[in-house]
RNA sequence: GCCGACGUAGCUCAGGGGUAGAGCGUUUCCUUGGUAAGGAAGAGGUCGUGGGUUCAAUUCCCAUCGUUGGCUCCA
């Protein structure tokens, strides 16, 4: 009997009834046959060589397809499961699966410590292993049958992981002496992987749980062909190049102290230069926006964060008060702007006239960050946000939504940030008892979010269950040079805190009415974002925000005088720079202006020095040759226009 | 906070039970050179900190602080 197979272009095949995907790529091309990893078959992800027993869709993935991928790298784990079983007896198995840039496996090695130097001994293993040509072999087990061989094999985890499945949806995958617990799918056989390389090697929770053992999970990556492994390592080499952390230190723009504290970033000329930048940016397109700046302290009574609410649910693990001398007040050091703002707000009753109201600050936030979280300038214990807090009605909720959407895209395309991830986090409608506020006021501001990204066509994906208990939220993120993904702007609806501080406005009824508070900050913070940027752009900021925009270069002594002279002339034109009066030649201040990534040197020498002109070099292009000051002028406003 | 790794000159790193080394940077001198590294000489380190073992510790052990890879958390 056959049945019919539709392939992605849209033709069918008449194919023996029992016919793997294989079979059918093998009767498309001997090529094909060879470079394909597994197949969709109506929109599963199965073995190549699984028996279709019905019409179905068909499409063939190799390994350049992300479901290819993922089925590579999963049959990889398996291979370094059986690896570490060879050389480890008596080890215990986790989990395996594939990630996105690689695959791991969650090991308990019992008494034996594993580490990265074992790497070569695990990796010569599974190439030995891989040349040994062995299938995976799918096969169906009744619960029992697998409860038995794991009990046999004493697996605790697996048998675990048994007990949550349902009989008869069990399958095990075995190739060569190993054999898996395992949904698959798989690769036909192992003798694919070609290059395999260890990358690291770090300790995770069995299920995640920090009341769970912890686990040995060894991290890996593989490809079908040497070079690909070559070309990835390559990636990560260059995606190290670009870490915030390590361009930090070359370009002079932030540090740490062992002294001032962990967590506690120190802004040096060069990262103050840019930070202040772009804090004079976000002013100007806020103050366009309708935004008061206010300026509140670093501290605060303790009873404010009693009252917010903060205090219950973080003070044990904050940075506890600080004590006056004389008398039993305690303060905090502020965790974040709101509560503050809450009381900017109730300076004098509000009339509905006045909402929304905006309030703006760039205010310094402390948060004691368990040690192990703390990463470069990503995640700190001191830091800035570019945060707002505005006060408004429930029916202005969408429109000032609106306005912070556009005012984050403004951000984003200024700054070339032309891929992130828009998520809009909601309640879980089944748990609508865990958050504060009333039902109606919630589907208002959930509609509102809803609305506000669908009018401004921003991809969104959605998330029940993640809204923060006080209202639902809208985040951005983008990923960094290794590719972890990071929050940086947040705009928050708050039904919690107008409650909590008491606030109202007077409406038009002449009645008491509770105002809805939005949290918004479009950088997010400042150390995070600047860190972002870095990675983003490798350390070439844009020509606005560059800390030093010239470097004016004399070609000897002799025109030091006039090299003084250009750069104050373009002082005037608001045109910051240096000049590298170091006794060196043309050459090697080329080259140091180079690699520090000045974006604009102007060589000076005898034949500028004559006609009042500079020699133009841009960064990374080279020489475009020479120009009088004024007409440099010009040209630097043209470069800056374009960006 | 938990598990692992690491901590040697400003930076990147080598070394190793008998009180330390390279390259880059820095300083001084020579060189005044036209589009990505000119030459020479010098300075610079209680080997993160505190204990322990030892005749002797920077090296081995323990603790602590910091960094880092993960895990958990994130107002």
């Amino acid at each position: 009997m056959n049945i019919k197979i539709t392939l992605p272009d849209g033709s069918i095949r008449e194919v023996p009834q029992g016919s793997t995907a294989l079979d059918i790529a093998t009767s498309i091309s001997e090529g094909l046959a060879r470079v394909v990893v597994s197949a969709k078959v109506n929109d599963e992800v199965w073995d190549l060589v699984r028996p279709i027993n019905q019409d179905s869709t068909l499409s063939l993935l190799k390994f350049d397809d992300e479901d290819g991928k993922k089925t590579f790298w999963h049959s990889s784990a398996h291979l370094l499961a059986e690896a570490l079983e060879a050389l480890y007896p008596g080890i215990k198995l986790g989990i395996g699966p594939p990630i996105d840039n690689g695959f791991y496996y969650d090991i308990d090695f019992g008494d034996h410590s594993f580490s990265s130097t074992e790497f070569n001994k695990v990796e010569q293993k599974m190439k030995e292993l891989a040349s040994q040509k062995n299938d995976y072999i799918r096969t169906e087990v009744s619960k029992a049958d697998a409860i038995a061989y794991f009990t046999e094999k004493e697996d605790p985890y697996k048998l675990e992981l048994i007990e949550g499945l349902n009989d008869g949806e069990i399958t095990f995958y075995k190739q060569g002496e190993f054999t898996d617990l395992c949904r698959g799918p798989h690769i036909p056989n192992t003798s694919s992987i070609k290059a395999i390389k260890l990358l690291k090697v770090a300790a995770a929770y069995w299920r995640g749980d920090e009341n769970n053992k912890s686990l040995t999970r060894i991290y890996g990556v593989s490809f079908p062909k040497a070079k690909m492994l070559t070309e990835h390592l390559n990636l990560l080499e260059e995606a190290k190049k670009r870490d915030h952390r390590r361009l930090g230190k070359e370009l002079e723009l932030f540090t740490f102290s062992e002294k001032v504290g962990a967590g506690l970033p120190l802004w040096l000329p060069k990262g103050t230069a840019i930070r202040e930048r772009l804090e004079t940016f976000m002013r100007k397109a806020q103050i366009e926006r309708g935004y008061q700046q206010v300026i509140t302290p670093h501290i605060g009574k303790k009873e404010l964060y009693v009252t917010s609410g903060h205090y219950d649910k973080y003070g044990e693990d904050s940075f506890q008060p600080i004590k006056t001398p004389n008398e039993d007040e305690e303060f905090l050091l502020k965790p974040m702007n709101c509560p503050h703002h809450c009381e900017v707000f109730k300076f004098k009753p509000k009339s509905y006239k006045e909402l929304p109201l905006r309030l703006a600050e760039f205010g310094t936030v402390y948060r004691y960050e368990q040690s192990g979280e703390l990463n470069g300038l990503t995640r700190v214990r001191g830091f800035t946000q570019d945060d707002a807090h505005i006060f408004c009605t429930p029916d202005q909720l969408k429109a000032e939504f609106v306005d912070v959407i556009d005012l984050v895209m403004h951000v984003f395309s200024k700054l070339g940030f032309d891929k992130f991830t828009a998520q809009i986090s909601l309640r879980d409608p089944d748990k609508k008892e865990k958050y504060i506020g009333s039902d109606e006021n919630w589907e208002k501001a959930e509609r509102a979010i809803v609305e506000a990204t669908s009018e401004r066509d921003l991809e969104t994906v959605t998330e029940y269950g993640e809204a923060a208990f006080y209202g639902p939220k809208l985040d951005f993120m983008v990923k960094d040079a290794l590719g972890r993904s990071w929050q940086l702007g947040t705009i928050q609806v708050d039904y919690n805190l107008p409650e909590r501080f008491d606030l109202d406005y007077i409406g038009s009824d002449n009645q008491k009415h509770r105002p809805v508070m939005i949290h918004r900050a479009p950088f997010g913070s400042m150390e995070r974002f600047i860190g972002i940027l870095i990675e983003h752009t490798g350390g070439n900021f844009p020509l606005w925000l560059s800390p030093e925009q010239v470097a004016v270069l004399p070609i000897s002594e002799k025109y030091h005088d006039y090299s003084d002279k250009v750069l104050k002339f373009l002082n005037n034109y608001d045109i910051r720079g240096l000049v590298d009066e170091r006794a060196e030649k043309i050459g090697r201040k080329i080259r140091d202006a180079e690699v520090s990534k000045i974006p604009v040197m102007l060589i000076v020498g005898e034949q500028e020095a004559e006609n009042d002109e500079v020699s133009v070099r841009i960064h990374g292009k080279g020489d475009v040759g020479k120009f009088s000051l004024q007409d440099f002028v010009s040209y630097f406003e043209t470069l800056l226009k374009e960006e």
